[in-house]
DNA sequence: ATAGGGTTAG
């Protein structure tokens, strides 16, 4: 690097401490307008505003159609935070009310137990839906399952599974068998898991794409790369129709291993499989190349997403902004800022600062300036961007 | 309706 550019450097660094200052006096409550985006601290309510939520959450259940929306029960979860007491306390209020009859509904509720990590509860209101004059089908059971899974609470899965079809005369289905899979990929019994394939034909179930993702991903996250690839032979034995979402996790498998030749034949091979790679698939095959600093590659891929009509997204832009960046290839990182704000796609503040940078401090001032310009321009985001060379001018 | 798959910078 140039001795101008650490001149350069130190001045900005000077510039963007002098900024927060003039911030702070100029505002009364300088405790969240620092520039650096800093998150309002959350903490936990006490005892008074939890009792409001409780009890406007009570008033709002009156009306039938705040209890058909889920986001609402979600919003109170997460208001609450940890407190059981208090989200056991909303949804045993929930009991006086018609839909308690309703299978969906209380499936809804069995899983929001799961995701406060109340594993107990789920089981208790479970047990509780014939006295509910609730129907009780294999849905319901694979929800508590993944009650169980929010709650992490892998090793109970088994249990369930042993326990409950039998005494409830519930079929396990699909479903049941690809989250019982997922669960034993959680608890990191992955040999088990494989074996649930068994398992399931036996009992005449087809195992399914969903099952193949669900194991494939794990075998990649272990890093088991060829035992992934015997999996990918395996599932083809199988005729498991594949899709977009499968070719995905094996093509990420493969970048992940770098292997690159298998990467772009299973690309050709999705393209005669009529799965049409979306801009995931590229992204993929860019980042491969990013990766490996293949700058004339990492392009043409990305001319190859853009002629066959795929739209680059915000980690298209921001891989390639940077490796531009990297290679001071500045004229290609300004119209990647500039294509980003004109197909309404928004990339990091501090991405498109460091290209308004880069552009300083190469003396493209007026580059620098357009694009600063060109980005107050963008409705979705608001960027905010510092131009140094104004205050280099003032300092010299 | 419940199960999976998703990135990008520092």
């Amino acid at each position: 690097m140039s001795s101008s550019s650490s001149l350069y450097r130190r001045l900005h660094g000077l510039f963007a401490q002098n900024h927060k200052v003039t911030v702070k006096l100029n505002t009364d409550k300088p405790k969240t307008t620092s520039l650096t985006s800093t998150k309002p601290t959350s903490k936990l309510p006490d005892e008074q505003e939890l009792q409001t939520i409780i009890d406007n959450f009570k008033k709002s259940s009156e009306s039938p159609k705040f209890r058909n929306r889920i986001i609402n029960y979600r919003t109170a979860i997460r208001r609450l935070k940890n407190n059981s007491s208090a989200i056991q306390d909303i949804f045993e209020h929930q009991k006086q009310y018609p839909e308690i009859s309703n299978e969906l509904f209380v499936s809804r509720l069995i899983l929001l137990y799961g995701t406060a990590k109340m594993h107990e509860h789920a089981r208790k209101l479970f047990d509780e839906m014939p006295t509910l004059k609730c129907k009780r089908t294999v849905f319901s059971f694979n929800v508590l399952l993944e009650a169980c899974i929010r709650a992490e609470k892998y090793d109970i899965i088994r249990e369930l599974f042993r326990e409950l079809p039998e005494e409830l005369s519930i079929e396990p289905d699909v479903v049941s068998y690809n989250t019982l899979i997922k669960a034993l990929c959680k608890a990191g019994s992955l040999d088990s898991a494989v074996s649930v394939i068994d398992e399931m034909e036996n009992q005449g179930i087809k195992p399914d794409k969903v099952t193949f993702s669900t194991l494939l991903n794990t075998y990649h996250e272990s890093k088991k790369f060829s035992e992934a690839e015997d999996f990918w032979v395996l599932m083809q034995k199988k005729n498991v129709a594949a899709d977009m979402g499968i070719y995905s996790v094996r093509l990420r498998g493969l970048v992940a291993n770098n292997q690159v030749n298998e990467a772009i034949e299973l690309f050709e091979e999705m393209g005669k499989k009529e799965i049409i790679p979306n801009a995931f698939s590229y992204n993929l095959m860019i980042k491969m190349y990013v990766d490996d600093r293949n700058w004339e590659e990492a392009k043409r891929w990305y001319v190859k997403m853009v002629e066959n009509g795929r739209y680059p997204d915000s980690a298209t832009f921001v891989m390639l902004i940077h490796f531009a960046c990297d290679k001071d290839n500045l004229d290609f990182a300004l119209e990647l800022c500039k294509k980003s704000i004109d197909s309404n796609v928004t990339v990091h503040n501090a991405t498109m600062q460091r290209v308004v940078n880069i552009l300083a401090e190469h003396s493209k001032l007026e580059e620098a300036k357009e694009l600063v310009n060109l980005a107050k321009s963008y409705k979705r985001f608001r960027y905010k961007l510092l131009l140094p060379w104004l205050h280099m001018r003032f300092m010299w």
